[in-house]
DNA sequence: TTGTACGCGTTATCAT
DNA sequence: ATGATAACGCGTACAA
């Protein structure tokens, strides 16, 4: 049988009451009566049930955290998993659980409405992607607490959100090429109608014209889903009268695409071009020359996150604001030009 | 005010235990007793709240995914989270939630112990690194289902676990290079201590056994913490006389170092030498030459991990056992041996 | 400080 | 096929 309240209760000669009080410190218990429930709950090896507790409660203390079905590398993700790995650190030092879901629909109503409307969790952390307008209005009108990952293209207001400054990160590439001595660089985006390539192009263009150089636009392109033929714009982007002398590239897989298609029509990286790509992960570190890259603490995005929604459950408020977390430049020698190569030693990294 | 299945029976004119039944169809309900209830329920706008069910049931319906917490990368590692995305699948499908925990000691209890004690989840899937002895047997002693992932290294038939098969993977990595016209093949493993490691060996000596190749204990060796050091040991190893002429590589950190190294001191991959490499992440695809991989279908070893655990559950069996999920070969230019590169065209993979 | 009594929403048992 | 009733384990007014 399983032990209860009632079972300590008996053995202390004390009624449920004060045992459940005892357990959750509310009220003042006497010194005495608190240690004997104590040792009672040690001898008979007592756990509170968490389904009657929260029953009892009408509280999950689950945090439920959304995942995009669509996109297959979300879970490959590592910028995503280490937000995930703060998230879960967080919550649980406050008791809750993380709870993982895909967003499917099932039956008409989707994964993430029934979490909410069959009270499987408390609150709920949903990237961007998957944010629609029905969505934000059901959630706000039950005043369900909510979280964005990444900036919404729509209802910025109507939700609190929280994303990488990818403007920043981009204005911080642009100036560190420059600095490091290119002038002529290239934007290579991913799709191009997302928020994060539009900020990542307004970073480009104001730092562009901060250090007054013209806006060339044919040196702003866009990686897409043949990756043949994207290399192929390169190498006649190349092949042109004002061919670019650095690139900051999306994410590592089309820098890597890049970097090769440039060694193959025999540039020297970083010398003859430079390379800057966004996200450390997975390949920047181990391309030959490594790439630059701007990096983002997704570790501490993650706390964020999950401090704002446990905000947001304790207070119970309704207010909806937004952060960017800042980038930093990871510098490799994809963009040291003349720089003095280290070939043979890379340890000492601190 | 939430609606419960009170209201729904007041409305219809039927009794609260009705419209469970309806909601439940385990019992026969007259057909137009149903309809009224499900029109009550639209209108009403009803949804059953899944606190009060798992209460009244004393199931949870979620299951509890263990991470390892001393693993900085558990979350970070591809092919790990590939296996969370199909277990959060199947067991959705069958009405399950995932709950992701951190395995971490709290007030002497863990993290894990307390997800069954408290009755957090209704299953528990975890990594072979954190079993302990002692959790296994209480979570025998409980009769509570759950897997392990990954070979255990004790205790192997009070568990039932779900592993890659490194054996064979290893004896296929082998037989590949042999084929492929190398002789003298290294093996550069992780931790020596591991199963896997030890199965890796297994499959290694097995291979060259099966075709009378005289086993050289100087070409067994292991990437330990220093890594710089380790690329000189196999600079060392590379001037001796019985150099190896391919190596097999314990993950693609290891494979890119050794390939490094290599390169460095002007060794042709693959013509001089070949490698191949356990896992086909994070950088396999992308070193130059990309690397022939060892590869596991991660996907469908979560498929099979979170079927098993299902049925553990529903069927309340208490018996063990275990799998070894098959491995394949990724070929890749790394040890094609004499075969024509194909490096401008790299595309038309089916 | 502690006890009594009730409620949380659902399911299961036992009737009818 | 359906209704009445109890029970799940805990939290909390209210009373003492």
């Amino acid at each position: 049988m399983t032990v209860t309240i009632k079972d300590i209760a008996r053995k202390v000669g004390v009624s449920p009451s004060t045992v459940s009080r005892a357990l959750n410190g509310n009220t003042r218990i006497s010194d005495t009566t608190t240690r004997k429930i104590q040792e009672a709950m040690e001898e008979l090896d007592y756990h509170p049930n968490s389904l009657a507790r929260n029953f009892a409660n009408g509280l999950t203390y689950c945090i439920g955290l959304i995942i995009d079905a669509r996109d297959e590398n979300t879970f490959a993700n590592a910028f995503f998993n280490r937000s995930v790995f703060a998230i879960e650190k967080v919550i649980q030092e406050y008791g809750y659980s993380l709870m993982i879901t895909n967003d499917r629909k099932k039956e008409g109503k989707s994964t993430v409405e029934n979490l909410m409307l069959e009270k499987k969790v408390d609150g709920l952390i949903m990237p961007s992607s998957i944010v629609r307008p029905e969505l934000i209005m059901e959630l706000n009108q039950a005043g369900f607490p909510f979280i964005v990952m990444g900036e919404p293209k729509k209802y910025k207001t109507d939700a609190t959100w929280i994303d990488v400054d990818n403007e920043l990160g981009s204005h911080m590439a642009v100036e560190h090429l420059i600095q490091s001595g290119y002038s002529k660089i290239a934007l290579v985006t991913e799709k191009a109608n997302t928020v994060f390539t539009q900020k990542r192009l307004a970073g480009y263009l104001a730092c562009l014209k901060k250090h007054n150089i013209q806006i060339n636009q044919d040196l702003i392109l866009q990686y897409g889903q043949d990756i043949t033929a994207d290399n192929k714009r390169i190498e006649e982007l190349m092949s042109g009268n004002s061919h670019p002398d650095a690139f900051l590239c999306g994410n590592n897989i089309i820098a890597f695409n890049v970097l090769k298609t440039l060694k193959n029509i025999n540039y020297r990286i970083p010398d003859d071009i430079g390379i800057v790509t966004f996200d450390n992960y997975p390949v920047a570190e181990y391309t030959d020359p490594p790439l630059t890259a701007v990096d983002v603490d997704t570790y501490g995005m993650g706390i964020q996150v999950a401090k704002q929604l446990l905000r947001k459950i304790q207070d119970n408020s309704k207010d909806t604001n937004h952060m960017y977390i800042p980038t930093n430049i990871i510098v490799r020698e994809s963009s040291m030009k003349g720089d003095r190569k280290n070939n043979d030693k890379n340890g000492g990294a601190s």
